[in-house]
DNA sequence: CGTCATTCAATGACAAGGAATATGATGTGG
DNA sequence: CCACATCATATTCCTTGTCATTGAATGACG
């Protein structure tokens, strides 16, 4: 019957969580408004600009964030309508499927990148 | 152009994220199971029970939340629906209410809030 | 090979949240 | 008192996410 010691828990995980949508909304308002993207859409595009390489991501991608398939599915169906990321299909694994940045999927990604970083210093303090 | 310095930035916030979806994950799913309630509604709940005297509650609410205040107005919709808490309107300012925890509500939350804590210890580690 | 289990991705149905707005109640200046 | 700004909450509409399921491709094994 700790309670003092569960008051700190709770403490704790009540800051975490408003510093995760702190940082998370200012991020997302900010992409939003000068780029017309969602954070989501930015975490993906951010994660196949990164691995510029290496084929069949899709699944990849699934393991590096915390996304659902569908969730990535859908996010990827956005980015394509948006002309930023093209699904590419993969010869070796016709299941499978690669993404590749678009020319105007990597130009917004350069400056949206910016913004990201320069939020993420401002708001995780350090 | 510290792109050693937001890398670091970027490990960090993604490290963040994997955290409170797991930690946020496990408590859902563990309450739903359980409890048939979602780990909001019992954050809603959790916030009555904590201030069990003071009025006008509602308002109150969203500010010790992230939730938006239409978001908190829904929960309190499905906490009160399901019996757990009921609106009670303010004699003083009849704009506001506040709320009260039902006996089902407040044997509810008892047991959930064990379950919870010893989510957040078990994710929080230490 | 032929089956059967498994894997990758897309989809549809549905729940939940956010923004903007509606609705009532209060306060306030003239 | 009356108009008008403001406040507390509810509600509508739209977007996005999840779950479950599907479809297609692949692998495993007798």
């Amino acid at each position: 019957m700790a309670t003092t010691r569960d008051r700190q828990l709770v403490e704790q995980w009540r800051s975490i969580q408003n510093s995760y949508f702190r940082t998370a909304g200012a991020i997302d308002r900010a992409l939003e408004a000068k780029f017309d993207i969602g954070l989501n859409e930015f975490e993906i595009l951010d994660l196949v600009a990164e691995s510029e390489e290496s084929a069949c991501r899709m699944k990849a991608l699934g393991e590096r964030t915390p996304m659902t398939q569908s969730a990535v599915s859908k996010v990827v169906d956005r980015l394509e309508k948006a002309g930023l990321v093209s699904r590419e299909t993969c010869a070796d694994d016709r299941r499978s499927l690669f993404l590749e940045l678009t020319e105007a999927g990597r130009a917004l990604h350069a400056n949206a990148a910016v913004e990201h970083r320069a939020l993420l210093k401002e708001n995780l303090g350090s």
